[in-house]
DNA sequence: GTCTATATCATGATAGAC
DNA sequence: GTCTATCATGATATAGAC
């Protein structure tokens, strides 16, 4: 399951044709996601995809394999030692004050793939599994500062529900939504929430 | 802009598309949503949906426009007099502890079309007013809970953006994965927030 | 307003040469 | 492994009868 490197997981040819299926995502959205398209993406044909995959439902699945995989990696890099200040990371990873057009995209994609998890099984599973590392990161972070009695004697695993809930729906209303305002306050918000509910009620 | 009833926005035969559409939408997805399909989920045929709308893209945008009306009409029946009860009244009407079939699909018809906003700037508009209207709706609650001395005296709008992407967040979530216990957790956390954010610090 | 029939195009997928 | 050429199907959309 575990793997070294991403590198391995995927041939040389098979990473081509995800990066391409990506752009292709990314210019004409996952309804308009077609096996022509994919292959303008990049310097082969429709039918040397074929070779690779067996049809464009296999194709998905490994794509939102690949895409997964990048948002998990992503996420598990280096967090602190500190549970305070590793919190802090962690939301500022997924509710960025800033993001650049690379992050904002790889929202998108990650929303569109998301949408269609309300019938695909195989994509339900994935985003199960996306949505559960994150309490469960989230949830160690937080049994850490009580250990060592940075924060309160919460129930860890409903405070980091909580906050993955946050997280999803603020991400969401950034990226289809025009409201600029709304991702600052819902990150000030919770960090208030963090402060009234894990630190001590001075 | 406001009417007095949907029946004037939509004739008889312009709602019976509608609502073949969103049966076709529940049966097929959005990405296989076509014409053809629409036309067999009502006794009329293909060329008969054509008479009414002039392309297809012009039949989504009034298809949004009609799943938008039902959710506003839905969220905005009657809400209690008193604050904290309204407070209650409209989490339990957005996150609802058991949610039934049509519910459900209520809620992936929505995370579908909302999934289109991140490259459609006429569902990103409908979806920017959805979020618009939520968070205006629970911030009035707030502030009248601030006044009559009912809730203490938060800045309400932050709060309310809170709620909100808490809410969404807990939606995509029941309806993108198979976690069953994470929308009971969350409406269990969003509650003890409101407690200890809007309620005085005893 | 609704029908049947049809034009035109893009799709997923395959065959067979190299 | 990759190509070109091709097939069958289903898509949007229109024409014209009723």
């Amino acid at each position: 399951m575990a793997m070294d490197s991403v590198d391995q997981k995927w041939s040389t040819a098979e990473r081509e044709i995800m990066e391409a299926t990506y752009r292709a995502m990314l210019e004409h959205g996952y309804p308009g996601l077609s096996i022509s398209r994919i292959a303008e993406q990049f310097d082969k044909s429709k039918a040397s995809i074929y070779y690779h995959y067996d049809s464009k439902d296999e194709l998905l699945v490994s794509f939102l394999d690949f895409v997964v995989d990048q948002f998990k990696t992503n996420f598990a890099e280096e967090i602190d030692e500190d549970p305070s200040s590793a919190l802090n990371t962690v939301i500022e990873r997924l509710v960025p004050l800033q993001m650049n057009d690379e992050e904002f995209q790889g929202r998108i994609v990650l929303i569109e793939l998301r949408s269609q998890a309300t019938r695909n099984e195989a994509f339900r599973e994935k985003f199960t599994e996306i949505n559960e590392l994150l309490v469960t990161s989230i949830c160690e972070i937080i049994e850490r500062g009580i250990e060592d009695g940075t924060f309160r004697d919460v129930e860890a695993a409903r405070v980091a529900e909580h906050i993955v809930a946050t997280v999803n729906g603020s991400t969401i209303d950034r990226v289809t939504t025009n409201r600029e305002v709304a991702p600052a306050a819902v990150r000030l918000s919770l960090s208030s929430y963090i402060d009234s509910e894990l630190k001590s009620c001075q």
